[in-house]
DNA sequence: CCTAGCCATCGATCGATGTCAGTATCTACC
DNA sequence: GGTAGATACTGACATCGATCGATGGCTAGG
């Protein structure tokens, strides 16, 4: 299955019981976020303002290579949680809070009511 | 570092920029459930009674080995979602809540507060 | 078009991890 | 203590994934 599928199955983990299909997905967005360089990826672009970033300025605080960069953006991106946009010469990667609220939803235990 | 150590650290992602340690520790605890296996045991205790079961009631929904589902409670267990208990033969597992709260919350974006 | 700068892709490497068969350990019961 | 059942550990295998150097493609400006 593909990330861009993936991003899509985020029912509640904790409600019923979990498909293998529901819970492969699932495990394809978690594991899009649970690399330390993704997380602080997301962490640097969420903490510029409209939060969003270009990728010259994400290379070096984060101390990898550039391809190594693209490459988790890349993830992140496919996984829905970044949005690429160009602006002449720079790529920009914007946070979609949406998605990672429903990434967040979806670890909801079965007495909590969604929120925003 | 080790999943315990990792459990601990789980500042919300989106609030400032993550250092290298902390996003180390969030990986791990992340990656405990980035698996379709593990998602799934989750799912199933969550949904017993006490939201607790013992491993004679989760192999057979899994369909994996008993090996395999005995190595991912394990990894649920050092990473703090699970609790192990021995009742005569059998071995229960038990949710905790708190600590699948705390990786939700660090997933919080910085507009939206704590909750339940 | 030619250059310079920014970014993505490719290919290779290597450690991490999911899986299982086999086996060991532990508990209860007789 | 010997047996049976439940669970954990070991070792091996295959696959996945993070990383980087090299390279290719794209854009702006002259």
């Amino acid at each position: 299955m593909s990330i861009k599928q993936a991003a899509r199955r985020c029912a509640p983990v904790l409600h019923a019981r979990l498909g293998r299909d529901d819970a492969e997905a699932l495990a394809t967005a978690f594991k899009a976020i649970a690399d330390p360089g993704r997380l602080r990826l997301l962490s640097f672009i969420a903490g510029q303002p409209g939060a969003e970033a270009c990728v010259c300025n994400l290379v070096r605080p984060l101390g990898l290579a550039q391809p190594t960069v693209s490459h988790h953006l890349r993830v992140l991106t496919e996984a829905g949680l970044l949005a690429r946009e160009r602006r002449g010469t720079w790529m920009f990667y914007r946070l979609v809070p949406e998605r990672v609220g429903a990434l967040r939803q979806a670890l909801a235990l079965p007495s909590e009511k969604p929120s925003a």
